[in-house]
This record gives C-alpha cells, sequence and structure tokens, in this order.
DNA sequence: TGACTTATATCGACCATCTATATATACTTA
DNA sequence: TAAGTATATATAGATGGTCGATATAAGTCA
C-alpha cells in the first residue's frame, strides 16, 4: 500500500498500545499483526518499532521481559494500566481528530 | 482543543486544497475557517500555513495574486488543476489510512 | 496610549518516521 | 553446501511536518 508516510503520524504508539491490550507481544509479531489488521495498509518498520517500544518502556506504558521460543529468545512487552490509560487516551483524540477531518472535507458522518 | 499535535501531520496540505477547492482564500481566512469548520479542533499556526502555501505554490499546485481589501493588500490563493488533482488523491489517501486505523483499533465500520 | 486583532513571513527546534546498517539464527532451495 | 530469504532486535543519521518565537505593519477599541 502506498499511503503517504506523513499521513502515518502519531498513531503509531495509539496502534501498538491496543495490540498490546489484548496480549503480549514481541516487536517482529507487532510488525504482522498491524499489517494484517489493516490489510497491508500499516506496514510499520523495524527502525520505528523498536525506539517507540524502547520510548514507551521508558515512560512506563510498558514492561518487557524475555521468553524462551524453542530456540530463539524473544522479547515481548506488556501493557501497564497506565499504558492503558494512555491507550483510552489517544482513542479519543483519534475519534475527535478523524471527525474534525471528516468534517472539513464534507464527508457527512455515517 | 488539545489533540496531540503529532496526530496531526500530513493532512494539513490536503485541507488547505479542499479550503481552496472552494474558493480563493487568504491565509489568515484559511487558518480561521479550518478552526470553524472543525468546532475548533484543529488551530493551524501561521508559522506552519504560510511554509505550507509557499511550498504548494512552488510545486504548482496553487497560484496567488493580491487584492486589494479596502486599506488591506491581501494574498489570495487560487488551485490549480494540477492542485486538484493531489486533492483528489489525498482524500483517497485518507479514506484508505482512517479504515485502516479503524479497524486496528477494533472499531466497527458504520 | 496601550493592548489586541488582522495579516504575512522567517527561523530554529522538536519529534515521528524512514532508510541504512549491524548482528545473529533459522529455514529454504538450488 | 552455499546462497538467499525470513525471523528478530537494535542503533545512527536523514528527512519532513509542525510548532513557538520573533519580526513587521496597519487597524480597532477601551
Amino acid at each position: 500500500m502506498n499511503i503517504d508516510k506523513s499521513l502515518i503520524s502519531g498513531s503509531t504508539a495509539m496502534m501498538v498500545l491496543k495490540l498490546l491490550s489484548e496480549k503480549d507481544m514481541y516487536g517482529y509479531e507487532m510488525i504482522e499483526v498491524l499489517r494484517e489488521r489493516s490489510q497491508n495498509v500499516f506496514e510499520l518498520k523495524a527502525g520505528t518499532l523498536y525506539p517507540l517500544l524502547h520510548g514507551l518502556e521508558g515512560k512506563g506504558m510498558l514492561t518487557s521481559y524475555e521468553k524462551d521460543a524453542g530456540n530463539k529468545i524473544r522479547k515481548y512487552y506488556s501493557i501497564t494500566r497506565q499504558g492503558r490509560k494512555l491507550l483510552e487516551e489517544k482513542k479519543g483524540e483519534w475519534e475527535i481528530y478523524s471527525k474534525a477531518v471528516a468534517s472539513v472535507l464534507g464527508i457527512v458522518p455515517v
């Protein structure tokens, strides 16, 4: 999918938090799930995700732990209560924002 | 309105083009109309708008002319055919993008 | 007179994302 | 078995959109 990259801004953290609100995941898994769930619209790059995860962890939104997966050690991330609170905030903002865009574009709210 | 600034990215050009697709406007007017139409969600800053307008003009998406408004000289912008084409593209991208976000968030498409 | 609004413009800073690069293992296929 | 691809995490540097601060200048209003 060829969406202008500059449109995809700020919402990445929200979507990562959403995924982790459902179950613990490791980084690479998030990239795949995000691609599937968005019907290939979001092709999140590793160079975007890992610094983002580290940042969210540093702010106490996530915690991480290593888990042995057969032959590999994967780094799993878990959302904190604070992270869930942030997710709710971001979701609220997203609704306000997307409705405002629709309003400017003259798209009738369904 | 206190929307996370980082959410508002890339869509500004699209909204400016939309306004100009309806009628010619001067910069300050766009800031006001955008604020009204978005129910105060978008408070576009002059420091964002003017460089954006110059950029779009440089790319041939807009043309400008000066018009005497009583006692002030205002700089009006007019969308070009190319600009209208870009607007249609951006609108299509916006729809794809916002639907993908809704899909990830588990918001049922209405 | 002073504060605020209208109006346009530029500069430096910030931040999210990208590309490129690095490292290491596992699987596939010629 | 060698090469290529996928899995998996990570960092550095570049790009680009937006912001705050600042500048200028004219009009409005108390």
